[in-house]
DNA sequence: AACGGCGACTTAACACTGTTAACTTGACGT
DNA sequence: ACGTCAAGTTAACAGTGTTAAGTCGCCGTT
């Protein structure tokens, strides 16, 4: 049995593989340069290889992406733990948010089909997509306890504040330095964080 | 010399005629199915002929999308000349965005390469796109007439509100009604606006 | 009237893409 | 030594963007 635990590991490992070298080619040379192939030769494997661990290149992307929701949700739930103050976690969160779509930009497009990333399988019945609305709503309803529809249109006034700014500032980064784009959004976010009180 | 200005009309009705056909594809299939062989068998050559009017796919897109942009601006002068209220403007010119974006979302797709349109070719160089950003920042200006930084950061904000929130409104549309999503952006777009003064 | 040239257009090709069926190859148990 | 089975490959299909080469008919010249 230990051949199979072997085995099982190598899978595992050349799943991984598979995941690891998509990401890499889509930083490297974007999304559209991703093919199967190029992935195959990458671990050195031919192409229907891939296919006895993703049935398609559609849920390749898709296990990408919500890899990307899943550790989006971690870095929340830590948030949380950490603070007390509904401000500041919301805040933190946002700050994380913006960190995390410019140090991983290729994993933020495939999040939202950006720039040659393009993934048919909806975004929206995902779990982890759901947990974060869910933490997010949470948090706006400890220091405002309104109506569920309330919330909800805080939710998405503050994720499209956040989602708008970070789009926009990566493709105006050549027009408009970084910098300058994440002081405005700090500054946003703190706005619209004090506008919940 | 009739001849050459038929020939002259019938070049450009086939070239509006790839441009349409390209346009109609991506609305009803999406941009990732628009081919420029589905194109030439659509208005009845082979494709080679489309490389007569674009060098290439890329230069087709990046006609479409500055179509788009332009369109957006003549919209914006328009409303310039209607209203002279800075506030109203600012609004209406909001609101014709997000109409924009509702009436031909294919169109606002391929402006910001949303969705699997892909143009490679940059939009920052663009002269629609930097008359828009001089109208909108023109009349920030005229009622909050503060340094060019300032009111390059408030641009960058109001831009980022309003796209954030179309292109989420999009995104969840199975989920939040578009209705909603609407008296959000309302809502929010006023408040920008209030605050500017 | 025959010929040359030219412009409009098509066919064929190249190197890719996602995806699947059919095949090879080598190890293992009997 | 033989059959089985899994792992992995090759080959194929239909499609992509793009370009070179070829066809065909018309028009002016000799």
């Amino acid at each position: 049995m230990e051949t199979l635990e072997r085995k099982q590991r190598s899978r595992e490992q050349t799943r991984s593989g598979i995941v690891l070298t998509a990401k890499d080619i889509a930083r490297r040379e974007g999304w559209q340069a991703v093919s199967i192939r190029k992935i195959a030769d990458a671990i050195d494997y031919s192409a229907p290889i891939v296919y006895e661990y993703f049935d398609s290149k559609d849920i390749l992307l898709d296990e990408i992406r919500n890899e990307g929701f899943h550790h989006l949700r971690l870095e929340y739930e830590r948030i949380k733990k950490v603070y007390r103050d509904p401000e500041k976690r919301l805040f933190e969160m946002s700050i994380v948010q913006w960190q995390f779509a410019m140090a991983q930009p290729e994993i933020y497009e495939v999040m939202y089909n950006l720039n040659g990333a393009y993934c048919v399988l909806p975004v929206r019945d995902s779990v982890e997509v759901e947990a974060i609305s869910t933490i997010i709503r949470e948090i706006i309803f400890t220091f405002i306890p309104k109506s569920q529809e309330s919330i909800q249109k805080l939710y998405f006034e503050w994720w499209s504040l956040s989602h708008g700014m970070i789009t926009l500032a990566m493709m105006l980064r050549e027009r408009q330095p970084l910098e300058q784009s994440e002081q405005v959004y700090r500054d946003s976010i703190r706005r619209f964080v004090r506008g919940l009180r």
